[in-house]
DNA sequence: CTTGATCAATACTTAATACCTAATGATTGA
DNA sequence: TCAATCATTAGGTATTAAGTATTGATCAAG
């Protein structure tokens, strides 16, 4: 009727030993039970469903059609109750769910893509999601609950957000294979004075571009920058084109932009950082970062 | 932990309501519960799965990664109970299981193969396995319990069985087309006492062959049996090879072999009964046992 | 900064019911 | 017919779910 309402695990539990020994006795005893209370238990299923479920005789028990039907269910049910506690118990310790990261340019071509690729290998059940934005981007996103976890490379201290470091890439100076600088295997930063430079709008990343006016400052020098260009792959595009030279960090050295070639600044880096929202951290999230946090000390004592 | 043990599907129905709602005062509502007592059971829920479902912040609730597993596996899990109860009453009332069915020599190509093509297509979730048998060997697995029914020609009064009347058919005489006999339309059985005989060995059919044996009786003579022959399909065929004559019951002209023709036998029949044990009869029984009597008797008033 | 409103959690009581023990009933085998 | 073996019924107890009243925490508005 529609009274399963009535139905509870408990007679499921009680059901299917008895049904496995055919016996009210030898089941209460497996229970742990009175067989009293037993075969008042196994009554009220049967009320429940509106279905004997048993035979009984009284030197013999024997299930039902109905019995029979309902055995399978009830077997699958429990065996599918254990499986859902195990599932949420693996939610819970951060072993499934979605993890939404994202990253700076390039990123995924330095120690970070080794990382996230371990991780990924480590915990198959956890779907990553990932996304290519510019610092500002990825800020709003984790303010907003979009992403779980920013790389970033340049973070400001905001009282709305956590920023941990993560590691520390060199900058370079990049420029034009035929240019006549590009002879020099060492170049300081002063030789770009009278340069045209190629350069990313402030917005788009503040710290990184402080930094670099920093350094031709200290070079005694501002940059004369001809071209502005949001992205780093159309940034090394430009240089490629003999457009001008730039400043980049280590890792785009990594696309191997055909007619680009990559000179070193001594002691000069960029902090890359995590950085997530305040409060309560997922669990996925919470497994993800201390796997990360061990794969960067083991990537500062190697050497990046 | 272990303590799944403890699980309970009113955990379930209240945590999805929760779940709905994220709002545990008008979740209690709709459950008809106070708002305290659905807060513990929801607490106690979380304490047997050893995570923690909802993020109680003071004035929103939501689900947590586990609890969005948990949600999944719940709604499904609820979902099944009421599918298994739906299950378990159908079979209760016979709409599903198997019947296994026994029935004597071409019975199934008379109203009897009707009446169970009819129940087939009603109930079809119901596995009908049928089985061609002599008497005796039908008897023999009702007994056993191998068999739910059997339909016999010829039931002897059994204490251990229920019989019951189906239907009557009439006896025919069965020649070969070119015996001189042939000729005439209407034959008595007197006209076989000089002939050559095909018949079946008493042990197959023992009412069947005492009633033959009568009619010869009756007709002032004694067959003069040339050949046993333990199956009908056989004897027609010797029938057809003008081995001989015989009594048939009148489905077999059904089989129309070829170069046997049939003469009609006034007043002669033979009864065909329901054969099952005593004792319970199981749901899908049942109902096949009160459509096959209503069938048998709209057949009763249509005159076979 | 305070006040009020909104919820969930806590403390304690009451009511429901699962469970126990003891006795009864029913069937089968010797 | 007796004894043995189970399941059911009866009545009391203990567990626990549910109820009431209250506290506590958080946020919005004055």
């Amino acid at each position: 009727m529609i009274d399963s309402a009535r139905l509870e695990l408990r007679h499921l539990r009680y059901f299917t030993v008895v049904a496995d020994e055919l016996h009210f006795g030898r089941a209460a005893a497996r229970l742990s039970l009175s067989q009293p209370s037993l075969s008042l238990q196994v009554k009220q299923l049967e009320d429940i469903l509106g279905a004997r479920l048993f035979d009984r005789h009284s030197r013999r028990v024997a299930l039902t059609d109905a019995g029979r039907v309902f055995m399978e269910s009830a077997l699958r049910m429990l065996r599918d109750v254990d499986a859902a506690v195990l599932a949420t118990q693996q939610a819970n310790e951060g072993h499934t769910g979605t993890l939404r990261l994202g990253f700076g340019p390039m990123l995924m071509l330095s120690s970070l893509g080794r990382a996230v690729q371990t991780y990924r290998a480590r915990h198959p059940s956890v779907q990553v999601d990932l996304r290519e934005l510019p610092t500002s981007e990825q800020i709003a996103a984790v303010l907003r609950g979009d992403l779980d976890v920013g790389f970033v490379r340049d973070a400001e201290p905001d009282a709305r957000l956590h920023v941990e470091p993560f590691a520390r890439e060199p900058l370079l100076i990049a420029l034009h294979r035929g240019h006549p600088l590009a002879a020099a295997k060492r170049l300081p930063v002063s030789a770009l004075a009278r340069e045209p430079w190629v350069l990313f709008p402030r917005a788009i990343a503040p710290l990184l571009h402080e930094q670099v006016m920093r350094l031709c400052r200290e070079a005694g020098f501002t940059p004369d920058v001809r071209q502005e260009s949001r992205e780093v792959y159309t940034t090394v595009g430009l240089v490629g084109a003999g457009v001008g030279v730039t400043i980049v960090p280590a890792t785009v050295q990594r696309m191997s932009w055909k007619g680009v070639v990559y000179r070193p600044i001594p002691r000069a880096s960029v902090q890359i950082s995590i950085v997530r929202a305040i409060g309560p951290v997922r669990p996925v999230v919470e497994a993800f970062l201390s796997a990360t946090h061990k794969a960067a000390a083991k990537t500062m004592k190697a050497g990046v």
